[in-house]
DNA sequence: GTGAAAGCGCTAACAG
DNA sequence: CTGTTAGCGCTTTCAC
C-alpha cells in the first residue's frame, strides 16, 4: 500500500546532503525564515533547483495541523449560481496558494458534518460557507474557532461569525418598487425554505415595500429553491380566480422553473404575467430567458469571502468581518414589454399547432 | 502556526494507554487487520468509543503516501455537463469513502499541471480526467502509474490508459441519419477544437454518414466549445447564400449558444433551421429549449469511471479498462416540427414589436 | 548562523 | 496473538 521511496521525489534530506548543510538550514531557506548566510542560502537554493525539490504538504500538515485546503460548502452544484461562485472562490484561493474542495451539501446538515469531519482530519484550514442549510450549529461545533469560517450568500446567526453577503432585503425592495412603479399591484413572491435566511431577507424586503404601498397581506409561497416548485407555485397562482400580474422568484433558478411552467401553459411573459428573479446568473441574460433579476455580483462576493478568510487565517487576531454588498436591479424583457420578452422573435412565422399531450413526456421522443 | 495539542483530539497513543495495549494493537483493531483476541478487541473498541478517537488521515497519508483524495479534472464548470458529471462522481466516490476535489482546467495543460502537482504532494490517490485539453502527456508525466487515472468524456491516446466514454461516433451517426431521414440534405456541424478527441469523434461520425448519403464535403466549422462561438458559427452560415437547413452542435452548450443567436436573428427553429446538440444536459429538456440531443447518460459515465478507478487503486494488477457506453437520441422540438418547438406557445398573443437595437446591451436596462 | 534531536500520528516489519 | 522499533518528511526548540 505504501509508495516506494523512488516514487516520492526528493526530500529535504536529499537537499541537505547535496548542499552539505543540515535539514534545518534547508527548512529555513524554504520557508524564507530566520537568517541564513547568503552564501549558504545560494548553495541550498541551487540544490533545491537541481533536485526539483518541493516540500511535502502532508508532512507539513502533520507537523502544523494545517493543509492549505479550503472547503466551499454549496447547496446544489446544479444551480448555476454555485458554479459561478465556485469559480471566483477558486481563483482567489489560487492566488493565496490554497486549494478549494467543493462540497455539495444538498442543504442537509448531515452532509455538512460528513464533509467537515473528513476534511478536518485531512487538515482543512478554513471554510467558505455558501450553502443555506440549517447547519450553522454543526459548523460551529466542528470549527469552534470562528476565524476559520466565512459565511457568504446568507448571513449567519452567530454574531461572532464573519460573513459577506448581498443586501438581500434592499435588492428585493428595489425590485418590488420597480414592479409597483410599472403598474403592478397584485404581486406574488415564490419564496424559499424558512431556514434560508437569505430567502427570508428577500421576502421581508418584498413585504416591507408592499406594506408601504398599502398591500399588507401580499401573496407569498414558501418553497424549497427547486425549479420544479417554482413552476408549480406559478401555475397554482395563475389558475387562481384572481391571479397576480407579476411574480418574483426567490432566485433565478426558481424563476426559470416558473418561466418554463408559464410558457408551457401558454401564458405570455410579461403580457399575462411579469416575472423576475434574484441572483443575476448568466443564464438569465440569455435571449432565451431575458429575465429581470437582482444582480448579486457573485464573483465579487466569492473573492471577498476568500480574502477575508485568508486574512483571518493569519496570525493576528481580527474582529469578525461583516460585509453587505450592494445589489443591482437588471430590468429585462420578462417584466418590461418595451424590451425583448423571453423568446420573442421565435415563433413569428410558425403556424404549426403546439402538440400538447399525445407526445411522450414533455414533447420528447426517445429512439 | 501549529495547533496546540488539546485541539488535535485523541491519538492512537491515548487509546492504547486507556485500553492497556500497544499502539500496534490499536492500529490493528482500527484497520480490522490481522488477528486480535476478541477480548482485547472489545477493550480497544471501548477505549476508541469513549475517547471518540478517529485516526488522522494526514498521518496515514504520510506513512502510506495516500490520502483517499480523488481529483476530477473538468474543462469548464460553467458548462452544465460538468456539474452533472461532478455530482455522480462525487456520490460514487462517497460510497467508497473517497473525497473528490473538482479542478477547473479551462482546457489549459498548465492548469492541469498546477492542480496535479499540488494535489499529488497532498497525497492524491487518483484522477478522473474529464476535461478535453491536450494535457494527456502532463497527466502521464505526473502520474506514470496508469492505474491511477481514468479518462472519461474523451478517449485517451495512450493504449495503456483506462477510460469510459460514450460512443461519440455512433451517437453522431444516429443523429445525422435521423436528420437525413426527415429530409435535411444540407447540414452544418459546429465542432469543437481539434485537440478534443470526443469532438473529433462526433464530427467523424457525422462525416461518415454524410459521405454515405452522397455528401462527401459537408459543412464543418471548428470551434472552441464556447456558446459564443456556437452563436457566431450559426449566424455565419445562416447569412450565407445557400444556408444549411439543419445544424448539429458538438455539445448542448454550443447548441444553446446557436439557439440564442438564431432566435436573436428572428429565425424560426426548426422551421428555418433545425438544431441539435450532444450531451443530454438537463437544460436541453426545458420547454424553453426543447433541444434535440444525443444523451450521454452522464450520471452513469461518472459512476462507472469512479468504480473503475477505485478498483484499479486496489492491490491486484488489472488490465486497463476500456468501456464505451451507448448513447441515446432524444428527439425534441428543435428538429421535429410536430413536437413542441423551443419556446413555442409564448408569443401567441403578443403583437409588440421586438425592440432590436436602441436598447442598451441585448435589451437590458440596469438601474 | 547553523546543527542536533525530538516529535507530529500513524503503519509496518520483526520479534517474541 | 501482541509488543517493540523504525521510520514517513517536515518543523521547531535548544544548543553551539
Amino acid at each position: 500500500m505504501s509508495i516506494p521511496r523512488e516514487e516520492r521525489g526528493p526530500t529535504i534530506i536529499d537537499v541537505a546532503n547535496l548542499a552539505q548543510v543540515s535539514v534545518s538550514t534547508v527548512s529555513r531557506v524554504v520557508r524564507k525564515h530566520a537568517d541564513v548566510k547568503d552564501a549558504t542560502r545560494a548553495r541550498v537554493q541551487a540544490a533545491i533547483d537541481s533536485l526539483g525539490y518541493q516540500p511535502s504538504p502532508i508532512a507539513r500538515a502533520l507537523v502544523a495541523g494545517r493543509s492549505r485546503l479550503l472547503a466551499l460548502l454549496v447547496s446544489d452544484i446544479a444551480n448555476p449560481f454555485y458554479p459561478q461562485l465556485a469559480r471566483s472562490v477558486e481563483q482567489e484561493a489560487k492566488r493565496g496558494d490554497y486549494t478549494v474542495v467543493i462540497c455539495n451539501t444538498d442543504d442537509r446538515a448531515g452532509e455538512t458534518r460528513r464533509y467537515l469531519e473528513r476534511l478536518l482530519l485531512q487538515g482543512l484550514d478554513g471554510v467558505i460557507h455558501a450553502s443555506v442549510s440549517s447547519d450553522e450549529a454543526v459548523v460551529h461545533e466542528l470549527l469552534p474557532d470562528r476565524r476559520r469560517v466565512v459565511f457568504t450568500n446568507r448571513p449567519p446567526t452567530d454574531p461572532q461569525a464573519s460573513y459577506v453577503v448581498s443586501d438581500n432585503g434592499g435588492g428585493a425592495e428595489e425590485l418590488t418598487r420597480y414592479l409597483l412603479s410599472i403598474g403592478h399591484r397584485r404581486i406574488g413572491f415564490i419564496g424559499g425554505p424558512n431556514f434560508a435566511t437569505n430567502a427570508v431577507a428577500r421576502v421581508d424586503g418584498f413585504r416591507r415595500v408592499m406594506a408601504e404601498a398599502g398591500e399588507p397581506e401580499p401573496l407569498v409561497a414558501e418553497g424549497d429553491f427547486s425549479a420544479e416548485h417554482g413552476g408549480k407555485a406559478a401555475l397554482v397562482w395563475s389558475d387562481s380566480p384572481h391571479p397576480p400580474t407579476a411574480l418574483i422568484a426567490v432566485n433565478d433558478s426558481v424563476a426559470l422553473g416558473a418561466l418554463e411552467a408559464l410558457i408551457d401553459r401558454g401564458l405570455d411573459v410579461p403580457g399575462d404575467v411579469a416575472l423576475a428573479g434574484f441572483d443575476g446568473v448568466q443564464l438569465a441574460a440569455s435571449p432565451l430567458v431575458n429575465l429581470t433579476t437582482v444582480d448579486q455580483h457573485i464573483d465579487r462576493m466569492g473573492r471577498r469571502a476568500v480574502r477575508i478568510l485568508l486574512r483571518q487565517l493569519g496570525r493576528q487576531a481580527r474582529p469578525p468581518a461583516a460585509e453587505v454588498l450592494p445589489t443591482q436591479l437588471l430590468v429585462r424583457g420578462s417584466t418590461d414589454p418595451t424590451l425583448r420578452p423571453p423568446l420573442q422573435g421565435l415563433v413569428r412565422r410558425r403556424d404549426a399547432v403546439p402538440s400538447h399531450g399525445g407526445q411522450q413526456g414533455r414533447g420528447e421522443r426517445a429512439t
